[in-house]
DNA sequence: CTGAAAGCGCTAACAA
DNA sequence: TTGTTAGCGCTTTCAG
């Protein structure tokens, strides 16, 4: 026989004191006297009370965040996800995740699942849905956007400078003497992506600085996808150019990982072939055998940053939008180098 | 001015039937002719109506699995993450996750949170509760434990076999001509756990293989944690050793990864100088640089298997609980060498 | 500051 | 097969 559920009531009728008392108390609510919260506390305790979710969301919050990320193999979200949890430690609020395989239809599903589950506030990282989509979703629960360009007055938003770390990278490796440059990105042909999505920025930004340094000529981009398979088929694409690009720069650090598959595959490595950068500055660039040239985007302080923004928002759901923007910094390590300066 | 919730009764009028028939269709419960279903089906598209799963889980289900995992940078969690969305993909659950950092204290909030959050079920990957909570927590809500051995009347469970697992790296060591073969472990100290968990399985395997090729003489173990940075130090106790060991056994892929770390900074490299194995088969053993040995425990299946074991306790909380034992296999790649093959 | 009472949206008995 | 009704456990007015 399953004991039945310890509820408010028993933990009013324990505390000699009625349940709105103990609701407040849960809620750390104004008008509760020290000594009545004393009892209170005292008797959750003693009872073991756990308050129901659900019953609490039916009504007010579920205490309970949900963060959408687009995939968990690469390591980037899990800096992200640090730093959420580190500010929302010591508050009330869980964290949820879900992961939607970077597809816009699962993206769809989970956001509704959310919802459905009256979070308090969600996080999105990256979220590939259309701006309509995504006012909508923010006008129903607060919402921050993380990764993405694009202001809106429904979200907050914390961004990376996706256009100037693209930048930095192509500088460094002019710097290094290379003019064969190129990129792998994340194929994109929606309209609105390719003005708000990281990826995209970091297309353009490279694309910028090549011609400011009078590469134009020179730009070789090819589009496949920010998955470690993306950069395997990228990779292979460009090294099969003649002549060969020099150097490569994948937009993310997990694309550069499918970079090196293709490399070893092909018998080169870098930076003796080709000098290889990434994106994110992930763990996985600093391994040991690796060491990967990346730019560092903070995703520890991003994911503080939402977390911050998202609360704030909870407190007060009028308030003016606002938009963070962190900047971008080269890590420069063993895989970049002067051309040819193979062994 | 935000617009009221649609609600089942909302629905119920618009359809001209009653919200218990509402609620019946929803549930693709008995009771309720084609015609009311295509009534209510046509109501419920039409207002665009969404179940609030609080509302839900106050009397019923919420249709939410949650899933615990112990870290998000190990991939090999996110292989059976991919089990478990195959197999729930096309019911009407949906999947949450979190990670508890593998950390005793966090691993019971989130159980907690979850179960406050009234989920129908959880999966929990290689938790570190005891055997006590365990029960406690599934006789809450019905469970299954992945990747831990010992059983129990209230929850499925789904292993490798870690053990045979571990004996099949040492006889490929020993037959390439290791005889100093060590091993990295995850420190484990519980009594119950040092029975249970997979990370002391793996170590009593090693040692029971290594005796079996009588070397028990031989028998090296650093106790650190299934971290990078555990098999980072791990390493370093390791190849300080005089006489340096030929081979290292590290217990779970992401260790291996320290090892790399540790080795590159040593100047060292497998299987040149040393010879290196993991456990799990990630996708980063088969990244190509790398190309490491280690044993496949096919995740991708223990997920599915988990969650279909799920599903079936869900379905029947009275029914005999199962263990699900899967092998693993040997994948041998670059990391491992005759001793002494270096350059 | 405290408590009584009315729901929140849904499901589960029960009746019809 | 269908509908009525009483809650699930909590928060929120609104009186006291």
């Amino acid at each position: 026989m399953v004991s039945r559920r310890i509820t408010i009531v028993d933990v009013a009728r324990h505390a000699g004191v009625s349940t709105t008392a103990v609701s407040k108390v849960l809620r750390n609510a104004y008008g509760a006297s020290p000594e009545m919260q004393a009892k209170v506390r005292a008797a959750i305790q003693e009872l073991g009370y756990r308050p129901s979710a659900a019953a609490r969301g039916l009504r007010g919050q579920t205490y309970t965040i949900g963060v959408l990320l687009p995939d968990l193999r690469n390591p980037f979200f899990a800096d992200i996800l640090d730093g959420i949890a580190e500010r929302l430690g010591g508050t009330d609020y869980q964290v949820l995740m879900a992961s939607s395989g970077n597809d816009q239809q699962g993206e769809a599903r989970l956001t509704e699942a959310m919802i459905d589950r009256s979070m308090d506030g969600v996080v999105l990282i990256a979220p590939v849905a259309s701006p309509r989509r995504l006012q909508s979703v923010a006008r129903t629960v607060p919402t921050v956007v993380v990764g993405r360009h694009g202001h809106s007055p429904d979200y907050d938003t914390v961004t990376d400078d996706d256009f100037s770390g693209a930048a930095l990278v192509v500088d460094h490796l002019v710097g290094l003497g290379h003019r064969r440059i190129a990129h792998i990105e994340h194929l994109e042909t929606d309209a609105v992506r390719l003005r708000e999505m990281p990826n995209a920025r970091r297309a353009d930004g490279y694309r910028h600085a090549m011609r400011a340094h009078g590469l134009g000529d020179q730009i070789d981009i090819a589009a496949t996808s920010y998955t470690r398979e993306g950069g395997y088929a990228g990779a292979r694409e460009l090294l099969s150019r003649e002549p060969r690009p020099t150097a490569i720069f994948a937009g993310a650090d997990i694309v550069a990982m499918g970079v090196f598959d293709a490399l070893a595959e092909a018998g080169l490595s870098a930076p003796a072939d080709v000098s290889l950068a990434g994106y994110d500055d992930t763990t996985f660039a600093s391994f040991g055998p690796i060491s990967l040239t990346t730019v560092d985007q903070a995703g520890h302080q991003m994911g503080g940053q939402a977390a911050r923004l998202l609360l704030e928002r909870i407190g007060d759901r009028g308030r003016p939008t606002s938009q963070v923007r962190l900047s971008p910094a080269l890590v420069t390590r063993g895989t970049t180098a002067a051309p040819g300066a193979g062994p």
